[in-house]
RNA sequence: GGAGACGUGGCCGAGUGGUCGAAGGCGCUCCCCUGCUAAGGGAGUAGGCCCGGAAGGGUCUCGAGGGUUCGAAUCCCUUCGUCUCCGCCA
């Protein structure tokens, strides 16, 4: 959410900050309303101060025995109140309706964003490995002979309908092993603090991370009024939701592996076949929270988090930075990770390594007080995916394949899989 | 699910209708005194919003929301959370 102090003070930039958003001329129909809701909130105030004031030399009149004095104070409160009552309501009332329009604007970007139309315009900042020469035609992962037995979307379907999958034997243990692997890497060697939250979300939550308003479609929410998290950056960024935390606390990093539920009402018909896009996907999430001044540097320092899980499973990758057409709605800056999918003869992303700035602290009103003292300030928050495990999965899938049709694992995984280093083309691990 | 208790400032804790944004203690900051295996004295010490150049002022907040009242931390209702006992359960 934008401050509105800072709207006023400089309409201007945050109007060419907005039209890089493709948003024009933001900033009026802000500040008009934003005029009028202090005049209401002054109007309120003032009625109320008057009402206190009096209400106050009720007491005394009475001590005194002033009793004509006591009757004229009480009427004058009596009268005062419906007054205040109305412009409470009108100062409430223009203040959630200016706040419902802050909170609908996506954040502003950092100058350093490249402007672009799509995906098309992202431009590539990193690139590591190099694709491994195959002599015969790579198939995608859902075509391997070694997953015909451990993929079943037949079966899933009929449980739950289209984009889900069940996942048996070989795949299901590899899935399971990429995620173990993930973790520890991030646990002990990348000062992550492992968490494990709920899937289940107060609406809050999603208004904190910015899920919500504009987007509520994308995700699902029960009759009970939980929404199903589309990714742990909404708990885990939640995790200072209304805090002051004390300076010395900062920054900090978290990790945690858990579902993730997406309606994808966008994406009809892409990517339909194999498990690439899915209602249902597990994801180990990485949410950084920081003072303003580290941030920059926390969003390289996750991004390289992402990247060196790819590397030590020896994933060839590109990562590029979103231009102003293909960003999200919170991020002051995106980087992507693309992992090379043989069977696709493409990069596909396999992360995203957002920072937001104060965006998402200010819809969460999370702060922290700093240790010279002084008033508290918001945070920065960051997230990425390290990595989405389902698409790890495919890409190790693919990368691995043998002419045989037998999958090589990268060695970084035998660990988790007791040794195993292999699937075989009749879906066993070996 | 049933019964009961409780939710006050960074922390502990007092406060059952006005003089309470809130005693006292702890912690922290500053000052003074003293002088060395330390202690004593004093002052200060929540946040949001609004007005203001500032100084300062106003307003709201005692889990949250509503109500009663001239006036609510205190009374009533709703709700969320915590704890104890019982039940159930992975």
């Amino acid at each position: 959410m934008h401050d509105i102090r800072l709207i006023r003070d400089n309409p201007d930039a945050f109007d060419a900050a907005m039209a890089r958003r493709g948003l024009s001329g933001v900033s009026g129909e802000l500040l008009s309303l934003d005029e009028t809701r202090r005049a209401a909130i002054l109007a309120a105030e003032t009625a109320q101060a008057e009402a206190n004031k009096a209400a106050k030399e009720v007491g005394a009149a009475k001590g005194r025995g002033d009793e004509a004095e006591f009757e004229r104070l009480r009427a004058l409160v009596g009268e005062k109140k419906s007054e205040i009552a109305r412009l409470n309501d009108e100062a409430k009332e223009l203040d959630a309706k200016l706040t419902d329009l802050l909170m609908g604007l996506p954040n502003s970007m950092y100058d350093d964003v490249p402007t672009g139309e799509d995906e098309d315009d992202n431009v590539e900042i990193n690139r590591w490995g190099t694709p491994r020469e195959m002599d015969f035609k790579p198939l995608e992962h859902y075509e391997l002979p070694a997953v015909q037995s451990g993929l079943d979307f037949e079966t899933a379907a009929k449980l739950s309908g289209s984009r889900f999958m069940v996942l048996s034997g070989a795949v299901a243990r590899t899935h399971r092993a990429l995620a173990q692997f993930m973790l520890d890497v991030h646990t002990e060697e990348n000062g992550l603090t492992e968490t494990w939250t709920p899937v289940l979300v107060k609406e809050e939550m999603m208004l904190g991370t910015g899920q919500l308003p504009k987007f509520g479609e994308d995700s699902y929410k029960t009759e009970d009024g939980w929404w199903l998290v589309p990714t742990a950056e909404v708990t885990l960024t939640n995790i200072v939701n209304g805090a002051t935390i004390s300076e010395d606390y900062l920054p900090r990093r978290y990790v945690a592996h858990t579902q993730c539920f997406r309606s994808e009402a966008g994406s009809a018909g892409r990517d339909t076949a194999g498990m690439l896009r899915q209602h249902q996907f597990e994801k180990v999430e990485m949410v950084s929270i920081t003072k303003p001044d580290e941030s920059e540097a926390e969003h390289q320092r996750m991004t390289r988090c992402a990247e060196d899980i790819l590397e030590r499973l020896g994933l060839p990758y590109r990562t590029v930075v979103l231009c102003t057409g293909d960003i999200g709605f919170g991020a002051k800056r995106t980087h992507d990770i693309e992992v090379w999918l043989p069977g696709q003869n493409t990069y596909r992303e396999i992360s995203s390594v957002s920072t937001c700035g104060d965006f998402q602290a200010r819809r969460m009103n999370a702060r922290f007080k700093p240790a010279e003292g002084g008033k508290p300030q918001f945070i920065h928050s960051l997230n990425g995916s390290g990595l989405a495990v389902g698409r790890a999965l495919i890409a190790i899938l693919e990368n691995g394949q043998q002419a045989d049709g037998s999958v090589d694992l990268p060695e970084a995984l035998h660990p988790y899989l007791r040794g195993k280093t292999r699937i075989t083309a009749d879906g066993q691990l070996a």
